[in-house]
DNA sequence: ATCATTTCTTGATTTCAATCAAGATTTTTT
DNA sequence: AAAAAATCTTGATTGAAATCAAGAAATGAT
């Protein structure tokens, strides 16, 4: 309990209802089906092979989904910070092995839910299953996006674009860890720095 | 109907069963829900700016989703064939205009269901529900991938792996859609086929 | 069948990021 | 505070795709 007068309203429950109307109520019954769980800075949270046993919502800190290709070399598809989700559907659904590696960049905390408390939560919270939905839709369209981005768009306008969109994260994180996010070398976003910062 | 004495089943019935335990009485409530449309070869379905009007099964043709760049450049998202979906879900649910773009490749005919007919489906038919959310989650797994293939692989890397997974684009489609997909130049994609057929 | 248009190929040059290599700066450890 | 480790910067070289430019081949139209 908290001894100012209003009570600071739950993370989960701010997402929630800024993508959809749900109640105090629903949330009563779906906070209880997460479980808190922490992750140290650079654990992995899984790794490709793994069967992924959770779905995350991010309380604090921040994490990236990467891949490792054939020749070793990984590439970060995304960074994911707090009162975000992150996960892999496709492996924690079917209980098949993922290919997607999923690394703490910071000390995390998050809400994990197993895939029966989500079965559970789906067939019995119906304004769960509808945030779940649209939650999906800005979901793919982001996605849309983000590769018509990393398709389209010179380190650049990549660097910029970051700049533009997430500046925190340059604060936030080394830049080598950048340079994966941006599909450049460590030499080459440094070079790309000091282009931008010059303007 | 038809003279012979097995039934063929239906494209979109087929697609449902193949994902999810979908019967056929559910079926026959679903279909009149969709509405038969065709398109010429090259014509636009939607435009940036537009707001989506459908969602479409594709019963024969193939499409192409592009965005275009600041600099007027296209680039070609994904291809999608027939006993597929496509679309642009955040657009069509929420009314608000997209900023991608979907072209017919050749002359197409497809099954397109508008927003209320969506939400009578969802509401009144469960399993098509079900059959929703799992192909939501395979559409995020595979955007993933694509996302990963595309800023890791080099173009030579993202030929060979058309070649092995649709090589039947190679035949239907002129090369520079190939080369706007892989996000090559024409001159370059003439040369990378050179390099690898030699082979 | 011929002409016109579209598409594809090939060559030369330019541009830009990767790589290799060394040094500078910052952070962590002791 | 000093030493060690990690991270970042800068320079030189290499490599690969874009661009520019001209032909060749294929397709479509009359």
């Amino acid at each position: 309990m908290q001894t100012t007068t209003v009570m600071e309203k739950h993370p989960l429950l701010k997402e929630l209802q800024s993508k959809h109307d749900f109640s105090e109520a629903d949330f009563e019954k779906l906070l209880p089906l997460y479980e808190e769980r922490s992750y140290k800075k650079n654990e992995m949270v899984f790794k490709a092979g793994d069967v992924v046993k959770y779905v995350f919502f991010i309380l604090q800190g921040c994490f990236r989904q990467f891949y490792i290709n054939a020749n070793g070399t990984e590439r970060t598809i995304y960074i994911m910070e707090e009162g975000r989700w992150t996960g892999e559907s496709l492996s924690f659904l079917n209980e098949l092995p993922t290919n997607m590696n999923l690394q703490a960049l910071e000390d995390c905390t998050v809400l994990a839910m197993t895939k029966s408390n989500m079965e559970f939560a789906l067939r019995n919270i119906p304004e769960y299953a509808m945030y779940h939905m649209k939650n999906h839709h800005r979901m793919i369209a982001w996605l849309k996006e983000q590769l018509g981005a990393a398709v389209t768009e010179k380190p650049d306008e990549l660097y910029r674009r970051l700049v533009k969109e997430k500046p925190h994260l340059l604060q936030r994180l080394p830049q080598y860890e950048i340079a994966k996010y941006l599909g450049v070398t460590p030499e080459t976003l440094s070079r790309i720095r000091k282009r931008n910062t010059k303007l």
